[in-house]
Order: C-alpha cells, then structure tokens, then sequence
DNA sequence: CTTGAACATATCATAGTGATATATTATTAT
DNA sequence: ATAATAATATATCACTATGATATGTTCAAG
C-alpha cells in the first residue's frame, strides 16, 4: 500500500470550517497551521480537482473581471464523513529529517566556528517564532471573537505544542554552544 | 530550481565513516541517525548510482555464493570536498508537516476519549524512545571504543537533541490530557 | 523441519516540494 | 508621476521522498 495523502485531510480539515478557494486555504494553512502543518499549490490544486471527482467537495465558480475565475471549494457530506474517519484514526509514524542534526553528526571535522554560527542562527530563529507564538497564543485568548468557541482550547493546545517544543530547541542551542566551547579549548 | 537532494549529502556523510554496501548504509541509518534522520531503500540505491556517474563514490563488487553480489561503496576525495560543502552551507528551511497536531486541531467535534487515546499512545512511545536515548547516551559516554574520539561530543549532542524533543513532547501530552479533562467536565 | 530473521539489490506507484508561468489590480516607495 | 512590488488567482513541471513489494539465499531458533 501507499503513502496515504495527508493533504485530501488537511484540505477537508479546513473546507469544514468554510469554503474557500485553493488560494483562500493556502493562506489559512500558512496563516493559521503554518506552525506545524506544511502545504503548497503544487499539491492543493491537482488534490481538489482529484476530491472533486471522489465527490467530497463540490465547486462553483465566480467570475471576475480581470482576475482568473475563483473556484471555490464546498466541502460535502461525505467529505465531512471522509474527514471525521480520519481523525479518529491513530496517527501514522512520521518520518523524520532534521538537517540541522545530520550535519552536527558528521560535523567533528569542519571548524567549530561554523557550527557554532549555524547553532546561534538556529536559536534566533527559533526565539522570534517563540515570540510570535506567544502573541497568537495572547490574541486567541482575548475577548475577539474566539470566546467560547468550542475549537478554541484545541487550537491552544496546538499553540503549546509548538511553544514546548521551540522552547526544547533552544535549550538544546544553549547547551550545544557550551559543548562546542569545551571541543574548542581542547 | 527542484529541492536539493538531501539523501546525497546523508550518503556521502556515512560513506565517510567507512565503506559499505546500501544495505550497510540503511543499518547503520536505522541504528544511529535512525532518530533524526529516516532513509529508505527507495532512495539509496538509485542515489548510490548517480552518486557513482558523478565519480563521488566508487564501487566494486563483491561475489558471494548463493546471496546477490554486494556492492561496496567507497568515498572519493571528490565526495569529501562535496561533503565538507555542504556541511559549511547554513541549513535550509525544512516543511514540518505533524499529523497529530492537525487532528488536534480539527478535533473539536470527535469524542473527547479518542483524542485521550491518541496523546496517550503518543505519549507511551516518547517515554519508550526517552528511554532508549537514555541506553544509548549511557553507552556512548561509556568505555567501549567511543572514549577520545573526536566524533563523539558532536554524536552526545545528537541524541540530547532527542532528549530534549522528546521531553517537551511528553510535557506537552500531560498538559494537553488535563486540558482535554477540562473539556470533558464542561 | 519449518518458520522467520538477516543478508542483499532493485523497482513501482504515489506523495510532497519549490520554482516558475501567467496576468491583473492595488499599494507603497522614489 | 511612475516604478516596484505585494496581493489575488490558478496551474504545471522537474525533482525528491516514501513505503510496499519482488526475489532469493543462509542460518539460527523453536
């Protein structure tokens, strides 16, 4: 069997909350799921078409002046029943692939100097996304609109995740630096 | 321009180490960068390949009775430098794409229990790996022929990267489980 | 004496990525 | 005023990655 495709689900994940063009879902996934969810043109147009043919969406289009035609997305039922399957399944393993640690691994002979630039670069990046969570986290949780929505403790728990695990990275950065600061001095 | 081929540089990084066969290649994958860095047989063979036409590793075959010939692999000088490039350039971006999270974050009309039960299995598995990290740590920083090593403060620092990733994982279960309590209790 | 793990290479269908093509309108900077 | 660029909108391409499967032997454990 196949690698099964994450994307129909994510596609239908967000169709369920409202329709919306393929556009309109790569802004929201960039926007909203960005922090740990990855999507792209490449794959969202060809996998609408494909979940227009399995009927779990249906489309019509608006014509504009100037623009290309919007074609915007409706999710079905059977689509709300294709996605609910899915999310009371169990999550698939995830391959993993971690750059930055690869090249640590075979890093013995290359100066230290270069990975410890990589490892502050890595931190700055991962304390402005710190940063930028705790503002989301902060704007979820004022009055605006988000009060008493039921999805709104689940879309905290994603904000944490992404906290918890920012927060790992960065003390790995630190304590790494400290690391490469005995390799040199030896 | 097309993603650059990572499976190359991973390759080119475990050739370095010593010569070996793809199916060396993939064990030693499996057995020591297995937690950061997945490679499969789909890959390797057809990478070693190109690797081979583009004079970055050379090969001879070995024959065996009765099993298929292996063949062994070996960096060239020209692999070297190319691995030692990469190893200098800054680290790309990279997609993250975490399915639990996405069924978190759609899970506000599933069965609170379902949700329980996936951060609980997820939450098994990370002690399960902590735990495994813990052994090998404990047998890197023993005596067996890793003690004076120049690789080996840079192969500790892979596997608390683990630690810590895997720690902030289970931080994150405990406190998304009294949430989803919280949830349960509205 | 049979089941299954280890050894060894290889291919296939499918999935995912990032860049690019195309074309208009609105906004911002010089 | 005008040039640059961001936003709106769809689509395709080349390449990379995944997981399953095919093929076939040897050796150890039950």
């Amino acid at each position: 069997m196949a690698k099964t495709n994450k994307t129909k689900y994510a596609l239908l994940g967000v169709l369920s909350l409202g329709p919306g063009s393929g556009y309109d879902i790569k802004k929201f996934c960039d926007f909203s799921i960005g922090h740990f969810w990855n999507e792209n043109y490449g794959h969202i147009y060809p996998v609408l078409k494909q979940m227009e043919a399995e009927e779990l969406v249906t489309k019509t289009t608006e014509h504009t002046e100037g623009r290309p035609d919007r074609n915007v997305y409706f999710i079905t039922d059977t689509g709300r029943d294709e996605l609910r399957h899915w999310l009371l399944q169990p999550v698939e393993h995830e391959p993993v692939r971690f750059e930055l640690i690869l090249k640590i691994f075979f890093s013995a002979d290359i100066p230290v100097e270069n990975t410890v630039e990589k490892i502050l670069q890595g931190k700055k990046e991962h304390e402005e996304l710190l940063g930028k969570y705790l503002e989301i986290e902060k704007l979820l949780q004022s009055e605006e609109g988000y009060k008493g929505n039921p999805g709104l403790p689940f879309w905290l728990a994603t904000i944490n995740y992404g906290k918890h695990h920012v927060r790992a990275h960065i003390d790995w950065c630190i304590e790494t630096l400290a690391m490469l600061e005995e390799v040199k001095h030896q």
